[in-house]
RNA sequence: AGCGAGGUAGGGUAGCAAGGAGUGCCCGCCGGGCUCAUAACCCGGAGAUCGGUGGUUCAAAUCCACCCCUCGCUACCA
C-alpha cells in the first residue's frame, strides 16, 4: 500500500472544458479510483490556471476585475467535473493566496541558488494578434497565424538558467526511464535536450494579472512557471496550508502528471529543471496523452465541432461517455471521436455485452428459490493481476479489453450451461458462478463507470467491493431485478 | 528542414525490441444454434500481394537499405 499522487494539468480558464480536458481528467480520475480500490493512499489534484493577459483583457471587456472573471470560470470547471463524476481531492487555483505564496517561495529558492539573472528578452510581436513569436516560428518572416508583418521587440526580463541543467536532465531520464511516458515520446524529448537548451525568460513587464516577481516588483512571473508550481502548492507546499485545508506535502514526488502532448516539453524539461534548481525531487512520471479529432477533423471553434462533455453526459450518460473515452484509443495515441462510434460502443459493449449479461443473470437468479452456492469454474477466465498491471502502466483501453474478455466468457458460460434446462444444486452452481462473475465485474468497472457499478451492486444486493474482493468467494447478496443498465440507442 | 510516430481483410487495431505457416481482437458482412436476456447471447464462414522496391536468412509483417504516403513536435507574454 503506497502513496499515489496523480495530477491533471491545471487548465487555462479562457473557455469552458471540451472533450480534451474531459479526457485527461477522466483518465486521472480512473487512476485515482483504481488506486483507492487497491488500498493505496491517494491524492488527486486538478485545478485552473488563471493568470495572463488574455484573462485580463477578457475581464476588462466585460467590465469586471480579473479576479471576478476567473472566479466565475473556475466554477464552470468544477460543475463539469461534478457532472462526469470526477473524484478530485483538491482543486487548485493559481489566483489563490496559498498558491501565490508558494510561487514566491519557489522562485526565491531558484534565485538563491544563483539560477536567475537579468537580461533582455527579444521576440517578434504581431500587433493585431497580440502574440509573441520566436524567430523559428515565423513563416517567411511573417506571423505564422495571420501572415501579417511582425516587429522585433526587446524588453528587460529575468532568465532562468535552464541551460545549466541539460546534463542533469539527461542523466535523470536515463536513470528513470518511466519518467518520459509513453516510451515513444522519450527519444523526442531526449534528442531535443541534447541539441541544447536555451535559458528561459521567466518574467514579464507588460502582464499585470500575474504573480509579482519577488525581488523586482516591476516584473511579474511568466504564467507557465506560475502554473507548474501548482502541483506543489496544491498539496500544501511549502507551509502545510493549502486551499483544500489539507496538508498533503507527504505525497510529493507526484506518481504521475497526466498532460497533453502539446505541453510535454514544459513538464519533462522545464519543470524538472525548476525543481532541481529549488532543491526538490522531480515527479516520478510524466505521461503525455494524445489528442482527439472529431469526425476525422481537427477540433476547432471555427469548424464548430468542439465536443461538449456536459452535452454528451446529458445525452448518453456520464458513464457511457467516460467508458468511450477510455476504450476508444490508447491514452498516449491520437484518436477520433464521433457520436456514431460512441453509439456503436454503447449498443455493442455496454447494452449488449454488459447490460444484457446482468439482465439475464439477475432474471435467472431471481427465479431460483434454492441457495446460490457452488464451486468456482469461471474464475479461470479472470486475470485480475494483468488488469492491475495494465492500469498501473496507464494502458486503460487494454485493461477494459481484458475485463470484457472475462465478461464474454461469462456470457458464453450461460449458453454452454443452458441454466434454463437445469434445476436444484446444478442450477445453484451455475448461478453461483454467474453472480460472482457479475459482482467481480462490477468492482473492476467501478473506476471507469462508478454509477453503473452502484446499479449492479444494488441488483445483486451487495456492498461495493475493493480489489481484494475480486475473487470467487461465498455469495451473500439478495437479488432484486432492476432497470436495464444501458438502453440501446436507435 | 530537423526530430519523432505510423502505413496489417470493408473500417479500426494487436503482433514487430528477442525472425519460424498471415496468428489475434472489435465493428461490419454471410450462414447456423439457443430461447434466460435489452431482436440480445453463443458457434461457424468469407474477406489481406502485412505501403513499395531491393537485400540478409533455410525462413521476413518482424532485421537492413532506399523510396512513397499520413500525422505530430520544433520551447518562452498559455
Amino acid at each position: 500500500m503506497g502513496k499515489f499522487y496523480v495530477t491533471t494539468p491545471i487548465y487555462y480558464v479562457n473557455d469552458k472544458p471540451h472533450i480534451g480536458h474531459a479526457f485527461t481528467t477522466v483518465a486521472a480520475d480512473i487512476l485515482a479510483r483504481w488506486h483507492r480500490l487497491s488500498g493505496d493512499d491517494v491524492f488527486f489534484l486538478t485545478g485552473t490556471d488563471e493568470h495572463g493577459e488574455k484573462n485580463q483583457k477578457a475581464a476588462d471587456a466585460k467590465g469586471k476585475t480579473p479576479q471576478e472573471f476567473v472566479d466565475e470560470l473556475a466554477v464552470v470547471y468544477k460543475d463539469v467535473w461534478k457532472k462526469i463524476n470526477i473524484s478530485y481531492d483538491a482543486f487548485q487555483r493559481t489566483s489563490s493566496a496559498t498558491h501565490e505564496a508558494a510561487v514566491a517561495e519557489f522562485v526565491s529558492r531558484m534565485e538563491k541558488n544563483g539560477d536567475i539573472y537579468k537580461g533582455d528578452y527579444e521576440g517578434w510581436y504581431c500587433t493585431p494578434d497580440e502574440t509573441f513569436f520566436t524567430e523559428l516560428q515565423l513563416v517567411n518572416g511573417k506571423c505564422p497565424s495571420c501572415g501579417r508583418e511582425v516587429k522585433k521587440i526587446r524588453e528587460e526580463s529575468y532568465f532562468f538558467k535552464l541551460s545549466k541543467y541539460q546534463e542533469k536532465l539527461l542523466q535523470y531520464y536515463d536513470k528513470n526511464p518511466e519518467f518520459l511516458s509513453p516510451s515513444f515520446r522519450a527519444d523526442e524529448i531526449k534528442n531535443r535536450v541534447k541539441d541544447g537548451l536555451k535559458d528561459l525568460s521567466i518574467t514579464r513587464t507588460a502582464v499585470k494579472w500575474a504573480i509579482p516577481f519577488p525581488s523586482n516588483k516591476e516584473h511579474t512571473i511568466y504564467v507557465w512557471v506560475d502554473a507548474l508550481i501548482s502541483y506543489l502548492s496544491g498539496i500544501g507546499w511549502p507551509s502545510g496550508k493549502s486551499d483544500s485545508n489539507n496538508d498533503a506535502r507527504a505525497y510529493w514526488p507526484a506518481s504521475v502528471h497526466l498532460v497533453g502532448k502539446e505541453i510535454n516539453w514544459f513538464h519533462t524539461v522545464i519543470w524538472p529543471a525548476m525543481l532541481f534548481s529549488a532543491g526538490i525531487e522531480p515527479p516520478k512520471k510524466v505521461f503525455a496523452h494524445g489528442w482527439w479529432t472529431v469526425d476525422g477533423k481537427k477540433m476547432s471553434k471555427s469548424v464548430g465541432n468542439v465536443v461538449d462533455p456536459v452535452e454528451m453526459a446529458d445525452k448518453y450518460g456520464a458513464d457511457a461517455f467516460r467508458y468511450f473515452l477510455m476504450r476508444e484509443k490508447p491514452l498516449g495515441e491520437d484518436g477520433d471521436f464521433s457520436e456514431k462510434a460512441l453509439i456503436a460502443r454503447i449498443n455493442g459493449e455496454l447494452a449488449s455485452d454488459l447490460g444484457n449479461f446482468i439482465s439475464r443473470v439477475v432474471t435467472l437468479a431471481s427465479r431460483f428459490d434454492g441457495k446460490i452456492e457452488g464451486t468456482p469454474e469461471l474464475n479461470v477466465h479472470l486475470n485480475a493481476e494483468r488488469i492491475n498491471a495494465l492500469i498501473d502502466n496507464q494502458e486503460l483501453s487494454v485493461a477494459l479489453e481484458e475485463i470484457w474478455l472475462f465478461l464474454k466468457s461469462a456470457n458464453k458460460y450461460v449458453n454452454d450451461k443452458s441454466p434454463w434446462d437445469l434445476s436444484g444444486k446444478e442450477l445453484g452452481n451455475v448461478l453461483y458462478n454467474l453472480i460472482e462473475a457479475a459482482r467481480i465485474i462490477s468492482i473492476l468497472i467501478s473506476p471507469f463507470m462508478p454509477e453503473t457499478a452502484v446499479k449492479i451492486n444494488s441488483q445483486l444486493g451487495v456492498h461495493a467491493g475493493t480489489l481484494k474482493d475480486c475473487r470467487f468467494t461465498d455469495f451473500n447478496g439478495k437479488i432484486t431485478k432492476g432497470e436495464h443498465l444501458f438502453n440501446r440507442v436507435q
